[in-house]
DNA sequence: GTGAAAGCGCTAACAA
DNA sequence: TTGTTAGCGCTTTCAC
C-alpha cells in the first residue's frame, strides 16, 4: 500500500525547490532551468508523481475532456466512429467521456456532461434541442453533431453529402436498367434519411422514374426485416435502396433466406455507409462510403479551433460521398 | 454569450444564504431545512446552476469516473461491452472515460488514466503489467480485467467459463459424429484462446479424438481467412472450431465463397461469443454464449464494492457459458 | 440547521 | 529563472 497520491508539494520538498517549480516543470512551455527541471523530474520519478488532471482543470478552466453522446452501438458505423474519434482526440491530448443515452434523454445527459466541465461535445446518432445547444454555446462549449444536421441550430454539424450519395445510387440503378425500385427508409425525421431519400428521388426523377414502394426500417435490423417482407410479399421489385448498410444486411437475409431470391440476379440491393461488413463476401454490398476519417478530421478541427478561441459559432462541414460498387447490383440487365 | 459558469457562491448570494447551504442542498443526505433547500433550488434554477463535478472530486477524492481501456472495436463483442458497461455505470452515477490503446501501450495509457483520478479501471481486450496493476492497487484504484485473466495479478478479472465452453462445443461436434476436426486459434497467448482450446481438446480427448489441423487467426478477420485457406487447401475437415465468432464469419465466407462448400452439409463450423451477427440468417452460427450481461454485472459489482471500501483485492469471477445451437452444424451425420 | 473558515492540488500573476 | 501569493469551486469540520 503506497496509498495516497503524491502531490507537487511532496515533489517540491524532495527536490528542494518551490511547488511552483514543480508545476512549471510539468507545464509545456513554462520557463524552468535545465537544472531544476532535472532535479524535479528525478524527485517526481522517485515518488511516482503524476499531476492531478482534475486540480489542473479546476484552475486552468480547461478539462481536456470531450463529451461523446451516443444512443446505440448496434449499427457498426458508430463503434468505428468512437474508435477513430477517440484516437484522434487522444493524439491532441484530449480524452473522451462517454455517455450512452436513449433518444429523448439527450438534454438530461448534456446537463450531466456539463458538470464535468467538458471542453467540447460530440453528438453521434443523437440530436439535441436548440435550447440546450444555445446553453452550451453560451458557456463557450462547442458542440458538434456528427452525422446529423439541424438547421438553425447553435450546434455545428459534420455530415457527408447524403443528397449526392443518394443520387449516385439512383444513377447507378438507373444505368443498370432497373425500373421497379423500392426504398426502405431509416428513421423518418433524421437528416440522413431525409437527405439520402431526397437525393435518391431526384436521381430517379432525372431519369423519369420514381420509387415504386416505400416502407420504414427505423435503422434497426428487426424493423428492416419487417419492412423488407412487406415489400416482397407484394411482388419482387428490380432493386431496393436501403437507407443504411446495417438495415441492408437484414433485407438481404430476408430476400435470400425467406423468399429464396438471388442477389443480384433476381433483385439488386444497395445500402449506405460502407461499414466493414459490407465488404464481407456474404454480403458484398454495393453502397456509398461516408469517409469516417474525413468526418472525424473535420469534427476534431472544429472542436480544436473553437476550444482554442473560446469562440463558438455554428459551422457546417459536408464531406464527400463516394460510390462503392460491389456484387449486390447487376452490371447489366438481361430481362426486365 | 451568457459566458462563465455560475458558482455556488452566486447561488448563495441570490438565495441569501451561505455558500455551504448551497453545497448541502446538492449533497444527498446533508442536513438542510426544507425552507432553505427550496430557496436554494429556486435560485439555482434561476441562474442555471450546475455543481462543478471536478471541484467536487478534488475535495471529495472521488471522481465518479471509471477508466475504460480498449484496444480495438472491430470485433463486435466489444462495442456491446462498452454500451452495456457504460449504461450500468451511469445507472450508479459513474461515467466512463474511454481510452483506445494499442496492445503494448497499456502501461502508458494507465498512467494517463490515473491523472484523471479515476475511481476504477476496466480493461477489455487488453491486459496490463503486474507492475502497473500493483501501482493501481497501491493507489486504491480497483482494476478489472474484462474477458482476460492473468494469474497472480493484483488486478481482478471477470471471465466466462471458457474451458467449459470449449468442451461444450467439442461434445456437440463429437455427438454429431464428426471425426476430422480442425481448430483456428485466436491470439496465441490470450487467456480466452488458451482456455477455449484447452476445453475443446479435453472434450475431444474424452471421446478419443483430437484436433487434426490447427492454424492461427489472431482474432482478426483477415488472418482468420488466411488460416481457413491454409486448412482447406489441405483437404476438407468434417468441422472447424473457430476461437471466436468474428473470425468464424471470415472462415464461413472462405468456405462458401472460395471453396464452394456448403455449411453444414460439407462442413460444420462453430464459433464463440454469440455476437448479434451469429444470429443473422446469413451466418446462423452455432456458438457459445458468453453472457455479457452477467459479466458486466460482475464487473460493476466488483468495482462498486472495492471503491466503496477503498479496499482493493484481486477477485476472479467466472460466469457461465452456454451452447447456442444454430444451423452451421449438422444435427445428424450421413456419410463419412 | 446554519455560517465561517480551512483546505483539496494545482496554475498564474507578481515580485524578486 | 525562481519563490510567494492568490485563488479555481467545492466539501467539510467546527462553533453557534
Amino acid at each position: 500500500m503506497t496509498k495516497s497520491s503524491v502531490t507537487s508539494t511532496d515533489v517540491a520538498r524532495l527536490a528542494d525547490v518551490s511547488q511552483s517549480a514543480v508545476s512549471r516543470t510539468f507545464t509545456p512551455g513554462a520557463s524552468v532551468s535545465e537544472k531544476t527541471r532535472e532535479r524535479v523530474l528525478a524527485a517526481a520519478r522517485e515518488l511516482g508523481y503524476r499531476p492531478n488532471a482534475l486540480a489542473r482543470s479546476l484552475i486552468s478552466g480547461r478539462s481536456r475532456i470531450i463529451g461523446l453522446v451516443v444512443a446505440y452501438l448496434e449499427n457498426h458505423f458508430y463503434p468505428i466512429v468512437i474508435e477513430k474519434l477517440s484516437r484522434s482526440l487522444q493524439a491532441e491530448g484530449y480524452h473522451v467521456l462517454l455517455f450512452m443515452t436513449e433518444t429523448g434523454q439527450q438534454d438530461e445527459v448534456i446537463k450531466e456532461i456539463l458538470q464535468y466541465q467538458v471542453d467540447g461535445v460530440v453528438m453521434a446518432s443523437v440530436t439535441l434541442s436548440s435550447h440546450i445547444a444555445q446553453e452550451c454555446a453560451g458557456l463557450g462549449v462547442p458542440v458538434v453533431l456528427f452525422n446529423r444536421y439541424i438547421p438553425d441550430s447553435q450546434a455545428s454539424a459534420v455530415v457527408s453529402d447524403n443528397i449526392r450519395g443518394g443520387c449516385l445510387l439512383a444513377e447507378l440503378l438507373v444505368s443498370e436498367g432497373h425500373k421497379d425500385i423500392a426504398f426502405i427508409a431509416g428513421q423518418e425525421n433524421s437528416s440522413t434519411n431525409v437527405e439520402r431519400e431526397k437525393g435518391f428521388n431526384e436521381g430517379l426523377a432525372a431519369a423519369g422514374l420514381h420509387v415504386s414502394r416505400r416502407t420504414v426500417g427505423n435503422y434497426t435490423f428487426e424493423d428492416a426485416a419487417i419492412a423488407a417482407r412487406a415489400i416482397l410479399s407484394d411482388g419482387t421489385p428490380d432493386a431496393i435502396f436501403v437507407a443504411n448498410d446495417h438495415m441492408a444486411f437484414a433485407v438481404m437475409d430476408v430476400i435470400r433466406g425467406e423468399f429464396g431470391l438471388k442477389i443480384p440476379e433476381d433483385i439488386s440491393v444497395v445500402g449506405y455507409d460502407n461499414v466493414p461488413e459490407a465488404g464481407w463476401p456474404s454480403y458484398n454490398l454495393t453502397t456509398v462510403e461516408q469517409s469516417v476519417d474525413e468526418m472525424i478530421a473535420a469534427t476534431v478541427e472544429i472542436l480544436l479551433e473553437q476550444m482554442e478561441h473560446k469562440q463558438v459559432t455554428a459551422t457546417k462541414r459536408v464531406t464527400a460521398a463516394s460510390l462503392i460498387v460491389r456484387g449486390s447490383t447487376r452490371t447489366t440487365i438481361e430481362g426486365s
